[in-house]
DNA sequence: TACTCGAATGAGAATCATTAGCAAAAGGAG
DNA sequence: CTCCTTTTGCTAATGATTCTCATTCGAGTA
């Protein structure tokens, strides 16, 4: 049911919202012991971006590699795909920076802050 | 002596960590204090990067625009400034970007995540 | 110098998301 | 059906952070 309800949405759920989306009908705890296992299992990814409260999105290897839209007004978090080009010369970039710092690079992801659509 | 620790810091440190490097003296409650009220006002930003905790940084007008690298080892982050051309190069993507997706970007950041120096 | 009153401080209780403990319920092999 | 291991769900515990409130400070005033 988390799987199906993240696989749904537009970007990464907290533990609650995914309780709401589900049906309240999981106990609590049955859902955070679930998004422990799922996230060491390598099915999840953990995203912070509020404070105090983690979200979970389906790991890339599910959901494609993407990016983060985080919206100042509203604390949303929305995915964002990039097109290949533009992938492309990102990845450059990151291998360079990272290359500097002698830093060995596993992931990297953009984010970016500002006022989504509906908080513009 | 927030700032002059933060000064000091090469990357985001948490209400904890400040604590202690200030000495322990001032209280706990007088210390998210001024955090807040720091935060308020612009001088300091804060970063979620572990669950459940909050770490602050300068905010970039007094420290630089940068980066982060977060290592998944020890969940250390480091400051990177990236240079000129490059940081030209990644804010062109990320007008790109936010355009499609109708999003008023203020700001970015790339966060790299992979294993420091230290823990490699 | 003493007085007043609003702002700042410190200690501790309260809150919220998350985790741990544990007894009861399920599952599965024999 | 029995025994044993695993999973469940409830509840209490934890840890970071925020709130409350009585006390202290300080600037301005007589």
């Amino acid at each position: 049911m988390v799987i199906g309800a993240l696989a749904e949405a537009d970007g990464p759920r907290s533990a609650a919202e995914l309780s709401r989306a589900i049906g309240e009908s999981v106990p609590l705890s049955s859902l955070y012991r679930s998004l422990a296992v799922l996230e060491e299992v390598g099915v999840l990814a953990p995203h912070y971006s509020s404070p105090g409260l983690t979200r979970y999105e389906l790991a890339e290897w599910l959901s494609g590699h993407h990016h983060h839209l985080v919206c100042i007004g509203c604390g949303r978090v929305q995915d964002l795909e990039a097109d290949d080009a533009i992938e492309r010369r990102l990845q450059e970039i990151v291998a360079d920076v990272a290359r500097a710092a002698s830093f060995a690079e596993l992931n990297h992801a953009l984010e970016i802050e500002g006022h989504c659509a509906r908080c513009a």
